[in-house]
DNA sequence: CATCTCACTTGGATAATGCAAGTATCTATG
DNA sequence: CATAGATACTTGCATTATCCAAGTGAGATG
């Protein structure tokens, strides 16, 4: 029995189960920050997926609607994959990721960024620091 | 060669490094939502972890300074695990994870939660705003 | 002190991933 | 218009990770 046979209803199981691995959410970060749109760029990247990973990765992406695919528009060897709307709204969970990761990295890229990512703290507001204090006090949002 | 073994020190990827398996997210999903804290409640998630990979998981958000494990204060047996600081940076990344499925899944239990997801909602300011319009003509965040 | 509970470990089967090589289609060049 | 190079994949095999069931050891319970 595979992790997603079980289907909890759960928002947060859901969202796993569309890009809970590590590298879906690489291939997305690819197209959303530099701008990435074709298998061979998606190749290239530092994180080194292989050819056979980033195809299966590419149809689910494709499967689950956050991805779409389109041929290039003069080269017909090329396929172009660009986020969906469906898709657009995993922006802020990227840009959350980027945050954590430069303020828990010294040595992050991010730190190249710093008003980029200082903007991304501050749309971080105050439900986020009521659900914070909530559990620095040993409680759990829904309890 | 793992995935893990090749260091980029984008951000993204530093905090996929970290929770960048499910099983992981779910067990901060428990504690942050549900109020679990202890092994036999993990296990008993819908989900259904098996014990070895809970106990590998547990070790790892230990090891990355996500969680805390404390002995329970009259039983002996139980440990008590808990958010640190920096796993409370984390916060807004589940939250939008909610949304997301809740908005994506029409029998997602979070919209029993409806309140609580628009505020969500209304988080996700200007930034986001700006970053989806660009993506939407083609466009990324740092080109 | 026998039994139960809790937090793990261990071992063996199954599934996912990594790696190298190959294929099909389209483009660019002589 | 044949040939070489690009691009987006597949395929096959070795390695690694996960699942499942069962077991272990320390502490609680009656």
């Amino acid at each position: 029995m595979k992790r997603t046979d079980v289907k909890s209803h759960c928002p947060v199981n859901f969202t796993l189960e569309a890009i809970g691995d590590p590298w879906s959410l690489l291939i997305l970060r690819d197209i959303m920050y530099f701008g990435k749109h074709t298998f061979k760029e998606f190749v290239s990247s530092e994180e080194r997926i292989t050819t056979s990973v980033l195809a299966d990765r590419l149809s689910n992406l494709e499967k689950h609607g956050i991805l779409t695919k389109q041929p290039h528009p003069t080269d017909g060897r090329r396929d172009i994959y660009m986020f969906t709307e469906k898709g657009l709204g995993l922006v802020p969970i990227l840009l959350d990721m980027m945050e954590w990761g430069t303020a828990h990295d010294p040595k992050s890229t991010g730190h190249r960024k710093r008003t980029f990512v200082s903007r991304i703290r501050k749309e971080q507001g105050s439900l986020s620091r009521e659900v914070k204090n909530k559990m620095r006090r040993g409680r759990a949002v829904f309890v």
